[in-house]
DNA sequence: TATGATAGATGATGATCGTCATCAATAATG
DNA sequence: CATTATTGATGACGATCATCATCTATCATA
């Protein structure tokens, strides 16, 4: 069945959507390439047309889901006053972070999963991530309060993405917004809205 | 083949040190029993009688794992004067770490995938792990000197655990030294040691 | 309108997966 | 020594895996 040129586009557009949803939900062995064509509204049989290989959309949907988070980091934080670090912070080490893999950062959710892949180019799209973290926490560290301490951003970074996936793991809920919360006043310092109502 | 009661225990315990090893490697959806059991010197046939399933073989590898950390954490870093913390997280944030998930932490190596997991022993297992770790770092961090201004144990560990995933994952040999480099100063602050021979 | 190009559905490939029934061989037990 | 219990090897189960050949229906083009 032949489809208008648009539609095409539009059809592998939805599968690189939604690849890059379920292999963050579910890691990348732990989804298909036939489920994924099935959850983009597809049969499995046009995958080979679109793409070389398993791997290969692996690293389309994962450079999909760096730009949408660069795009999303540059449009909604890097003009959030007073303290944009902590905003990040904030955003990222959260219930709805934790929660959400599907469309949450790649980092906590595929990064071991990529550190165990043997293909150049998808190490590569994880080594492009963490740099643009890099870039973007330097350049927010640096806008904001005295609340950092000068720390190196691979530091910061490190701490939310470990924060993020061990919060993802923990069992015991109180622990892990203990975790949460500790990790977000460290890197950020005590929260500065609320000053009652701490028991 | 019937084998005497001892020769059948060890061979449990070869499974289960296999298992600890390689799932560690592979991910556990990236080794199978089959290929488990051969390792261990074995045909995948009596695996069952051993294990209820794939899933309670890796809650037996991960508590295996989890015991022997806490008794080389207890035995090599205690008494480790004159900064405990720095020499955990030396040990911890390194290359021979970063190069070697088969015998290293269970957190940055099979988190993620635990995380993805909805078998409450196994998510139980990670869990008893972090709650260890959170407990001897706080029992380090108080021995220690000043150098960790007093944050959370939790911080620390997330630190930890994040800054070693995303060492394995990054390509570039110099920015991984550099993210771990980094993360060791951060955490215990400069290196003490070497003040000439940089540069 | 006629023709060629192609997106995608159908279906099959061999491999591998977790799991289990069966059985032979031998250790443990009397 | 005879009996029983049990370890682990053999082999198969159906499901699922990534991958691809084939075909068909339709868009794009002339």
């Amino acid at each position: 069945m032949r489809v208008s040129r648009e539609k095409a586009a539009q059809n592998r557009e939805q599968i690189i959507e939604t690849a890059a949803r379920l292999l963050r939900q579910r890691g990348f062995d732990g989804i298909g390439v036939a489920d994924i064509m099935k959850a983009a509204g597809l049969t499995h049989g046009g995958f080979y047309r679109n793409f070389a290989s398993k791997d290969d959309l692996a690293v389309k949907a994962g450079e999909r889901v760096i730009a949408e988070t660069m795009a999303l980091l540059k449009a909604g934080l890097a003009e959030q006053p007073p303290d944009p670090l902590r905003a990040l912070v904030e955003r990222y080490v959260s219930t709805a972070h934790r929660d959400n893999p599907g469309s949450g950062c790649i980092l906590p959710a595929l990064a071991a999963d990529a550190a165990r892949s043997d293909d150049p180019a998808l190490r590569a799209v994880f080594t492009k991530a963490i740099q643009l973290y890099l870039d973007q926490i330097a350049k927010l560290s640096s806008a904001s309060p005295r609340c950092t301490g000068g720390r190196h951003p691979a530091a910061i970074l490190s701490e939310m993405v470990g924060a993020v996936m061990l919060s993802r793991v923990i069992a015991d809920a109180p622990l892990a917004e203990a975790l949460m919360a500790a990790v977000v006043a460290d890197i950020a310092g005590p929260s500065p809205e609320k000053k009652s109502a701490e028991q």
